[in-house]
DNA sequence: CACCTGACCATCG
DNA sequence: CCGATGGCCAGGT
C-alpha cells in the first residue's frame, strides 16, 4: 500500500480539487497524476469508488465532453451536474471552453 | 509468461 | 454526428 497506491491517492486528490460546477476528464487526471499512460488506471480507480464517496466523481467525463458511463450512474452524474450549474448541449455533451477544469491540451 | 479486459483517446470514413 | 479501428498500458486470471 504505498507506491502503486499512490497513483490512485493522487487520482483522489485531484478529484476532490475540482471545483463545483467544472468538469474534467481521464486523460487530464491522468496526466495531473504524473502519469498521462494511466488514463486506464483512473478508469479502474473510479469504477473502485462508491456512489456513497465524497469524490465529486460525476464531474469526471471524457474528451468527448460527455460522462462516460451508462445506466444509473449516468443519470446520476447528470442531476449532480445540472445541479451545480453544468449546462448539457442537445447531444448530452458539456462545453469544455466553459466548464472543463482545465483544457485536456 | 500469454491472453483478456477496460467509467480512454485520436483518427478516419 | 455516429460508428469502427488502432493504440495505449496496467491488472487480473
Amino acid at each position: 500500500m504505498e507506491q502503486t497506491d499512490d497513483f490512485a491517492h493522487q487520482v483522489y486528490a485531484i478529484i476532490a480539487a475540482i471545483p463545483e460546477g467544472k468538469v474534467t476528464t481521464y486523460g487530464t487526471i491522468a496526466r495531473l497524476a504524473g502519469l498521462p499512460t494511466y488514463v486506464r488506471q483512473v478508469c479502474a480507480v473510479l469504477r473502485g469508488i462508491p456512489s456513497d464517496s465524497i469524490l465529486p466523481c460525476h464531474r469526471i467525463i471524457n474528451g468527448q465532453g460527455k460522462i462516460t458511463v451508462t445506466g444509473e450512474t449516468y443519470q446520476r452524474h447528470k442531476k449532480a451536474l445540472l445541479k451545480e450549474g453544468v449546462v448539457f448541449n442537445k447531444n448530452d455533451k458539456i462545453d469544455f471552453k466553459v466548464f472543463g477544469w482545465n483544457y485536456p491540451y
